[in-house]
Formats: structure tokens, C-alpha cells, sequence
DNA sequence: GTGAATACCCGCATTACCTCA
DNA sequence: GGTGAGGTAATGCGGGTATTC
């Protein structure tokens, strides 16, 4: 097992949007970021290329988050390839997918089980929504009703934030019309909004305000419950994550515990060994160096001058084989452990 | 060029509501 | 039917960044 901690290394900083997690057989598949130099929103810098005429939005979202990436892949085992996907769910902002035809209205395109009332093509007005905060399509849309209502009315600049706020307050005002009440209603999204979040989400984990506005207008939702929606599920994957660190460390921290008992142990053992065998003093300075990377133990010197010493004493043949055998591998230069000075030690013991 | 004001977005903690056993 | 637990939408707050003046 190997454990391999990513300290901030920015060249890969979503592993799991890739979609293709390389896991070994003995690993855990999991990989923990401690690096602080880059952001989620590396995606949507990438993206951002793709989207010249948004630079503003781009600029104002690259920002250095403080906190560590996440990286867990929390998407269903058998995840939906990415041309399924967008064959099946069309993102507005993916031109792509708008490229794909779906019949209007159909049961089992994008949207379906949506609200059969929203007009399809909500993208462009969602554009223009964003833009000028011009009245969208929809007839049957509070958003929209509002916005013919007070978005044109405001007579000056207003922005996006006031205006996503003014939405909200008259979908609010709706709302309480119908429910006669002031406390706030618990929305239960559908379970095909669900999945077309879901599914968005796997896309990005953030949203920028265009990408907002279309998921809104495409499952009839206010930009702000969009909004909300991305950052609970933000919460939910850190959550997770976090869950699935911890039980990694513990296995972690159980392994070293049975790995350092085992050691001891050893340790013990071999310290037996020589207060029973005398001649072991006869031996060379032995180093044991340790590979970190594979755990093994070499015993540089005793390797070659135990060599000589074979046909000296046979009676040593268990101990070399104990320092010799079972661990040797190649010398590596970090813990090493110097097998003299517990001799001479023993030597003065004795005396 | 610089700093204050503002807008926007995010993470985080928390609340409030809903569902279910 | 009452109840507690869990899930989750929604809210509030503080902080960071970009833009504007």
C-alpha cells in the first residue's frame, strides 16, 4: 500500500473530471490534495477558452481558493459517458449540445418530466435575460412574469445580483400569494431536475452566471435555487470527501501500527539472538538501510563482509539469514540504523 | 497610481422543512 | 398518530476578488 499525498501540484487539479481514475490494485484509489494553489475553478478557466466573450465573468471567477481540492469521485460507479450524457441532457451553454436535435416537448428528451409548459429554445432568452433583462418567453413563468413587470421598469443599470434578487422576491411574492404564508416553503426538487443538476454538475462543479441563468430557465427553477443547489452539492462532495480521508488515514494509521508492533518485535528477536550468541559480536559493523518506498531492509556491509565471514563460523548462519534474507534490497540513504553501536553496547554490558 | 466603495461569488455554519422508519 | 433521524433546500455571515470611481 502507498500512501501518496498531492502537495498542491496545480497541473492536475481535478483528477476525477477526467473521468478516467487510474487506481491500483493495491492503492485505494484515492488521492488527497493538500495544495492550496489552485481552485476548483480550474475547469471553468479551461473552459473559459472556449468562451471569449465571457473574459469578464472568467476574470472575476479565477480566483485562489483556500481551500484544499477536492477529489473524489462520487459519481455512480457506472458512470454515464459524457457523449451519452449530452446526448440525453443538453447544456444550453455547450453548443454542442444544442446542436442536438431533440424533438420539442419529447418524453424522453432533455427536460423531460420537466415542466411541459416551459417553451423550448429557453436558451437564447436566458441570453437575452442576462443582457438586458428583457421579458422571457415563457408565459407561464413567475420569473418571467416579474421581469416584464420590474426588470424593464428599473429604468437604470441595474445589475445582475439585483435583478436575480428581484426574481427571487417575486417568485417569493408568488408564492406567497398561493401558499397565503410567510415562511419559507421547502422546495422538493423533482427527481429529473435532480438528475439534470446532477448531470450538470458532473460538467462543473461551479457555474458562472450565464450557465446559471440557462440551468434556471431549462428546469424552470430561480438562478438563485440553482445557485444553491451547486453549492450544497459542493458541500455534500467536500463532506464525503472528508468521510473518505479519515477512514483512509485510519487504515493508514492501523497498517503503521501493526507495521511498527511487527518491527519491534523483531527488534526483539534479533536483540535475543545475540545476547544468546556471543560470536555475533564478532561481526562487522552492520547498517540496515530502509527503502521507504518498498519497506525493505539492506543490510549494506553485512552483505559483503558476511560473505566472508561463512566459512569463518557456520553458526552464524541464522543470524545473516535474519539480516540478510528476508528484507534485503537495494541501499537507500533514509533510515538507517547502525547495528554497531547496540554491539558495543552489548560489548560494554557484558564486560 | 492608490484607496474606498461596491458587486459578486464562495465556503461555512446553521436553520427549517420534509420524508421515512 | 406521534416522534426522532436523516436529507436537503434555504438563509445569514464573513472573506476574497474584480471593477468602478
Amino acid at each position: 500500500m502507498e500512501l501518496a499525498l498531492s502537495l498542491g501540484d496545480a497541473s492536475k487539479p481535478f483528477l476525477f473530471l477526467d473521468k478516467a481514475p487510474k487506481m491500483g490494485s493495491k492503492d485505494l484509489g484515492f488521492c488527497m490534495g493538500l495544495g492550496g494553489a489552485f481552485s476548483a475553478r480550474s475547469d471553468e478557466s479551461r473552459e473559459s477558452t472556449h468562451e471569449g466573450d465571457h473574459d469578464q465573468d472568467e476574470r472575476r471567477r479565477r480566483r485562489v481558493s483556500s481551500d484544499p481540492p477536492v477529489q473524489l469521485n462520487l459519481l455512480p460507479s457506472a458512470p454515464v459517458p459524457r457523449s451519452h450524457a449530452s446526448s440525453q441532457l443538453r447544456f444550453p451553454w455547450l453548443t454542442d449540445n444544442l446542436a442536438v436535435s431533440e424533438p420539442a416537448g419529447s418524453s424522453d428528451g432533455p427536460g423531460r418530466g420537466l415542466d411541459v409548459n416551459r417553451m423550448p429554445g429557453m436558451v437564447a432568452a436566458a441570453e437575452e435575460a442576462e443582457d438586458a433583462a428583457a421579458p422571457l418567453s415563457s408565459p407561464n413563468s413567475t420569473v418571467s412574469s416579474f421581469q416584464m413587470d420590474f426588470g424593464v421598469g428599473n429604468g437604470g443599470r441595474s445589475s445582475k445580483r439585483d435583478l436575480e434578487l428581484e426574481t427571487d422576491r417575486a417568485s417569493s411574492r408568488a408564492s406567497d400569494d398561493e401558499d397565503n404564508g410567510s415562511t419559507r416553503k421547502k422546495l422538493r426538487l423533482s427527481k429529473d431536475q435532480s438528475a439534470f443538476l446532477e448531470e450538470s454538475f458532473k460538467e462543473h462543479s461551479t457555474l458562472n452566471p450565464k450557465q446559471k441563468l440557462a440551468l434556471a430557465k431549462q428546469l424552470n427553477l430561480r438562478p438563485r435555487q440553482v445557485e444553491v443547489w451547486f453549492q450544497n452539492r459542493r458541500a455534500r462532495t467536500k463532506l464525503k470527501q472528508t468521510e473518505v480521508d479519515c477512514e483512509y488515514l485510519k487504515r493508514c494509521c492501523e497498517t503503521l501500527t501493526d507495521e511498527n508492533r511487527r518491527l519491534q518485535k523483531e527488534l526483539q528477536e534479533l536483540r535475543a539472538l545475540k545476547t544468546s550468541q556471543p560470536f555475533y559480536m564478532q561481526l562487522p559493523a552492520t547498517t540496515l538501510t530502509m527503502c521507504p518506498s518498498c519497506e525493505r531492509v539492506v543490510s549494506t556491509a553485512a552483505a559483503n563482509t558476511t560473505n566472508n565471514n561463512n566459512n569463518n563460523n557456520s553458526n552464524n548462519n541464522s543470524l545473516k539469514s535474519a539480516l540478510t534474507k528476508p528484507r534485503l534490497h537495494h541501499p537507500f540513504a533514509q533510515a538507517q540504523v547502525h547495528m554497531q553501536h547496540q554491539v558495543q553496547a552489548s560489548k560494554g554490558a557484558a564486560a
